[in-house]
DNA sequence: TATAAACTCTCCCGTAAGTGGAGTGTAAAG
DNA sequence: CTTTACACTCCACTTACGGGAGAGTTTATA
């Protein structure tokens, strides 16, 4: 199929597919008269993985790692769940370090007036070393 | 004062630094003979500023807008407490959408065995259109 | 005083993961 | 036959710097 039809049915934009071309993530045959990009089923089937699993905040390399992962009828589970626990300690890392960040801007927000005068609680902070 | 001082001094690395200057974050004077930047105390607080700021998760471009709200003296909290306030609804944005990613991805982490056999839910679930 | 270490400069490339646009060719519909 | 939709390549741009080369400057030490 085109590339178009590609797109849309893993729900990516053409721009991307083409850059997961490049990269070699797919790699469709090439229609050598026109230069269009021919993908099979295969090379749709590891859009659509790719397109959920960076939903899901894998990186482009951890999605490769995935997708051999998938590819190979013999790995065991271990690895894709040692993976993913690893992306939840990520995930879990940045929920703390937000949550602090939050903590420490509505304090900020909570002591300054808001109003016209030009005492500012905010900028003192951020001047104050 | 040179690079080095100034960038220990705001806790920012002399990449960094002249990143700044190049952006024009900071104007230092040139010496002519050596082409050293030299920073002045002004300058030097408006590093300061920025690396709290970024610390803060502002962007660049946000940084400024603070910087310039920070040096005019008739500016009201108003402004500042907006887009600190912005700031925090962002922050929210991400914690809501971190923690659902990491409730999927825990549910798919517990439901996998995790042992040798290649039966893999999360793989599944990555798959599964 | 000579030399070595530490500091600074500019310039260019690389990152992640694409997005946007120019210019051009191809396919399908009316 | 022409319009429209789709496809192609190539280049530049994004954020916020980091790495390193190659060259000049300043400071410390032998």
């Amino acid at each position: 199929m085109n590339i178009g039809k590609a797109a849309k049915l893993s729900n990516l934009t053409v721009k991307t597919v083409r850059y997961y071309a490049d990269i070699s993530l797919v790699r469709p045959l090439k229609n050598n008269s026109t230069g269009y990009r021919d993908f099979s089923e295969d090379d749709l089937a590891r859009l659509q993985f790719v397109a959920k699993a960076r939903k899901f905040n894998f990186s482009i390399q951890e999605c490769e790692e995935l997708l051999s992962l998938y590819s190979d009828k013999n790995r065991s589970s271990k690895e894709v769940k040692a993976l993913t626990l690893d992306k939840i300690s990520e995930i879990d890392a940045k929920l703390i370090e937000l949550k602090d960040l939050r903590r420490q801007l509505s304090f900020l927000a909570n002591n300054c007036k808001g109003n016209d005068r030009p005492e500012c609680p905010i900028l003192e902070a951020l001047s104050d070393v």
